[in-house]
DNA sequence: ATCTTTTTGATATAGCTTATCAATTTCAAC
DNA sequence: GTTGAAATTGATAAGCTATATCAAAAAGAT
C-alpha cells in the first residue's frame, strides 16, 4: 500500500466534488504535510525548496488552506503565525498551567471530551481537534 | 468604592514592581478595558477616540500587552487579529472554530466548567482562567 | 491533439503589530 | 515647588504574514 493512500484518496474525493484538479504540487505538499504533526507555511516552503526550487509560497498557502477545506488539516493561529495541524495525527492532551511558576501538568478527561462533542453537535460542527488550557495556581505557589 | 479599584490596585502593584509609571493613558485604557469581556486594539482605539483624540494606536497595543503581563488580560489570536480577554470577567465563553471558513461560534457550558474544576482540584490547582477551543468543520463546510 | 478551465509562480497588496525616536510626562529627591 | 533622570507617549515607518492579481502553464475531458 502506497504511503498516505487514505489521505490521498480523501483529497482526490474533495477535488472531484469541487471541480478542482490533481496537480504535482498538491501531491508533493500533501506528502510532506502528512509526515509531520504540524507545520507552518513558511517551514514547508523551506523544506520543499530542495525538492522543487520553483514552488511558490502562495501555492503552499493555497494548498494548506485547501487541505483544511478537505478536512485533512486544521489551521490554528499561534502567535503571529498560522500553524497547520495534521488531523490524522491523534494524541491530544490538555494542559494545566501554573501562572506563577509555569509548571505544566498534562491530563485527559473523557467526560469533558464527550461534552465537547455534544456542544459541537448542537451547533452543527464535527470536531477535528481541540485545545484546552486551564490557567491557575498550583498547590505550591498558592502558599 | 471606586470603579475597578481592585484591578487598578493590581496594575499599580505591577507597575511598582517593574519601575513603570502610572499614566493618564494607562488609567483611561484600563477603565475602558474592564467594561467589556474582550476587545481588540483597533476597537478600543475607536472607542476612546472621543475621550482622547490624541491617544495613539501604539499606546493601546503597548498598554494591552502590559495588562497581559500584569495578569489582567489574556491575548488570544483570532484569525488575523489579536483579541484581549478581560480575565476578571466572569461570563466566560468558549469557542467553536471552523477550520475551513474560520467561522466562530461562542458557547458556554457549565458542566464542562465543573469538570475542569474537578480536574484542577485533583491536581492541586485552583483555576484562574481557561481557554477552550474546539476546532472542526461547520455544517456548511462539510458539504 | 484540441480546447476549456483551473492552477501556478512571481509579485504586489492588504492588514495587523511592533520599532523608532523626538517631545512630553512622571515621580522621586531635593 | 523645582529639578532632573527615567519612562512614556504619539506619529509614523517598518516588519511580517497571508491574500489578491494576472499572465503563462498545466490538467483533464472530449
Amino acid at each position: 500500500m502506497a504511503k498516505h493512500a487514505k489521505e490521498m484518496e480523501t483529497l482526490k474525493e474533495h477535488l472531484g466534488k469541487h471541480q478542482l484538479k490533481f496537480t504535482r504540487q498538491r501531491e508533493l505538499i500533501l506528502d510532506a504535510f502528512l509526515k509531520q504533526e504540524h507545520i507552518t507555511a513558511e517551514e514547508m516552503y523551506h523544506q520543499l525548496a530542495k525538492k522543487d526550487p520553483h514552488l511558490g509560497l502562495a501555492t503552499i498557502y493555497r494548498t494548506l488552506n485547501l487541505f483544511c477545506e478537505a478536512g485533512l488539516a486544521q489551521a490554528r493561529h499561534f502567535g503571529t503565525q498560522t500553524q497547520y495541524d495534521n488531523v490524522s495525527h491523534k494524541g491530544h492532551h490538555d494542559h494545566l498551567i501554573c501562572t506563577s511558576c509555569q509548571k505544566i501538568v498534562e491530563f485527559e478527561n473523557c467526560d469533558i471530551e464527550r461534552l465537547q462533542e455534544e456542544v459541537a453537535a448542537k451547533n452543527g460542527f464535527v470536531i477535528q481537534t481541540h485545545r484546552l488550557e486551564l490557567y491557575g495556581l498550583c498547590s505550591r505557589c498558592r502558599h
